[in-house]
RNA sequence: CGGGGCGUAGCGCAGUUGGCUAGCGCGCUUGGUUUGGGACCAAGAAGCCGGUGGUUCAAAUCCACCCGCCCCGACCA
């Protein structure tokens, strides 16, 4: 290809609206263009790397005995309110009427789209285990669409969804999955960790996701550094020791003080000097509709995830401050576990060993001292509602454990027969009785992958692509392309690499050789071929490694073995 | 959805105490000189100053409403 006749437009200026590193590049290397908030063309340049790494997605998933679908965007509302996500969605799932005054929606993934498939179409033990993928656009009206290509509306995602006639056949396809998405990130140069996770709307038990760290990461993760133990901070365990606590009550009475206008844990420890590891935060939730009273301890927040968990229910939300008022007789941000009647009430284990705490009085600028376990009130559920936190220990072996940022490349499900049943995904057994298929579902973020790799790989003067996904491995730059001769002996040394099957650019711009060295930077070829007067008369190029910065003098033949 | 910021040529920006024909750099077109790390000279083209309404003799500039974009938070596979 040649650039001339391409279409490459680099920014010399960092775009006003760009923040992120990955965005900034990727809108100066030409790469992508935003039309809207969180939707983006992708121009040439970007179309390469996005096929080289649905390429490499491909040939794994093909390897592991996958097979490749492509389902509609387009889809009924009727499946989803079939498996209730309908209502769970939200406003992410994007909605419409069509011509005939029919709701349509654009899928936001296609568990309902592929197991309604699966349920028509595969009857059969026979015809089981199946593992089927695409690649395709999903759509989500996010909240707030950021950086770049990070977090769009509209995005790429590999998903794929295995089928199996049991827990077994569900734990095999599923290692050959999680094998599969260690073996793409890794070819697509990514530093990635694999980490549990927690499976959210999806639904399941067992959930992995795949994590780029990074600072412009939106997910948490934690790491221990002895057992190599790694989970999303969503999913981690707080291990029961680390809420053991050996305060002892002094047996002063409880007592009620005022406390005007002080609403947050933080404005209640300043004016009662009073550290918030000797409060209870009282949060109020609506679950399904229900009222019901979270506690933990000033210093940590409640993990809805592990809530949610815990009740079993659908939809959990902070309750507003009306209902709030309705459930503890007391405005928002007062609210205690003294006197609560009528709300279920679940405590997060580090309260167990606490004494003489803080609370609020369920009274407007009102709070409680001297509050104890058992004697002021009492708890009927104990459960982990909490985040862990940096300063507790590794679930698994008990070592320090390290709180960073991650890019979110991809998630892992163990489903189970959470859509199957709804959808009636069924298949008959050797005896001709019927059961549920077994499911798993596995996404990718296509575009998530280009934008998280250039976030790990940049210096100052642009992207560093690895030969894998770069949108081609090799840029001819002839410093001076008005010079016949240099000209044409370029088109000799650029034809001769296409002939050899490696993908190359030729820069034939007559721009000054300055502006080509750094377009060349800025997008990240891996090798650069320069072209000059210097060294045509011995028939030389000189050899620049992108990543190295090294340079050889060679002679074009030599090109091929020198980057491999 | 709450808080903050921004919107002037393709890109980056100045102009905003109301005042003449809206400016600078880059890019683009033409001609010339240059040619190894974002050259130089000359001549050009390119703007509903985000939109609507208002105040005024006069609005990019003041006021109101709206739209769009970015950041923080909430939310989120």
């Amino acid at each position: 290809m040649k650039w001339t006749k391409y279409l490459i437009p680099t920014l010399k200026e960092t775009p006003q609206d760009a923040e992120a590193k990955s965005h900034i590049l990727m809108m100066r290397a030409g790469l992508i263009r935003r039309l809207s908030a969180g939707a983006y063309s992708y121009l040439p340049l970007g179309v390469r790397v996005l096929e080289k790494i649905t390429g490499i997605i491909r040939q794994e998933m093909n390897k592991q005995g996958a097979v490749e679908v492509l389902l509609p965007a387009l889809q009924p509302p009727e499946i989803w309110k079939q498996t209730g996500r309908y209502d769970i969605l939200g406003d992410v799932l994007i909605k419409f009427i069509d011509r005939s005054k029919r709701e349509c929606v654009l899928g936001p993934t296609h568990e309902e789209v592929i197991t309604s498939l699966v349920a028509n179409e595969i009857r059969s033990y026979k015809q089981l285990p199946i593992t089927l993928y695409q690649i395709q656009t999903k759509f989500r009206d996010e909240p707030r669409p950021r950086f770049g290509v990070l977090r769009s509306k509209e995005f790429i995602m590999k998903d794929a969804y295995s089928f199996d006639r049991d827990i077994a056949g569900l734990d095999e396809s599923y290692k050959k999955m999680y094998d599969a998405y260690c073996a793409i990130f890794s070819r697509c140069g990514l530093d990635c960790i694999p980490v549990e996770a927690d499976a959210g709307f999806m639904g399941g038990d067992v959930s992995h996701e795949f994590m780029v760290p990074s600072d412009v990461g939106e997910d948490a993760i934690i790491i221990c550094a002895a057992c190599k133990y790694a989970a999303s901070k969503e999913a981690a365990a707080v291990k029961s020791e680390n809420n053991e606590q050996t305060a002892k009550a002094k047996g002063e009475p409880i007592k009620e003080v005022k406390t005007p206008d002080t609403s947050t844990i933080e404005k209640v420890s300043k004016l009662l000097k009073c550290p918030p590891e000797q409060m209870v935060k009282t949060l109020i939730y609506k679950a399904d509709g229900n009222h019901i009273a979270a506690l933990v301890r000033g210093d940590h927040d409640v993990n809805e995830a592990k809530l949610k968990r815990f009740l079993k229910c659908e939809i959990l939300e902070l309750a507003d401050p009306k209902s709030i008022q309705d459930a503890t007789g007391g405005p928002i941000g007062f609210s205690g576990p003294v006197g609560l009647k009528n709300v279920r009430m679940i405590a997060d284990n580090s309260i167990m060993g606490m004494a003489d705490f803080v609370t609020g009085a369920n009274k407007k600028d009102m709070h409680l001292i001297n509050v104890n376990l058992d004697r002021d009130f009492k708890v009927q559920e104990w459960a982990d509602i909490r985040y862990i936190t940096e300063k507790d220990t590794c679930p698994k072996c008990g070592g320090p454990i390290q709180l960073k940022f991650a890019i979110e490349v991809g998630h892992t499900f163990k489903l189970g027969t959470k859509y199957s049943k709804v959808l009636n995904a069924v298949y008959l057994d050797e005896k001709g009785a019927e059961h549920p298929m077994i499911m798993g579902c596995y996404g990718i973020g296509v575009n998530r992958i280009a934008a998280a790799y250039i976030e790990q790989n940049n210096d100052k003067d642009g992207i560093i692509w690895p030969s894998p996904i770069a949108p081609f491995k090799v840029a001819v730059v002839v410093v001076n392309a008005a010079d016949k001769d240099l000209m044409a002996f370029a088109e000799e040394v650029y034809k001769d690499l296409q002939d050899k099957g490696i993908e190359v650019l030729l820069d034939d711009r007559e721009d000054r050789a300055g502006i080509k060295f750094k377009d060349a930077d800025l997008i990240g070829f891996p090798y650069q071929v320069i072209v000059s007067d210097r060294h045509i008369k011995d028939r030389k190029v000189e050899l620049k490694n992108r990543r190295t910065g090294e340079r050889s003098i060679i002679s074009k033949d030599e090109i091929p073995a020198k980057i491999q």
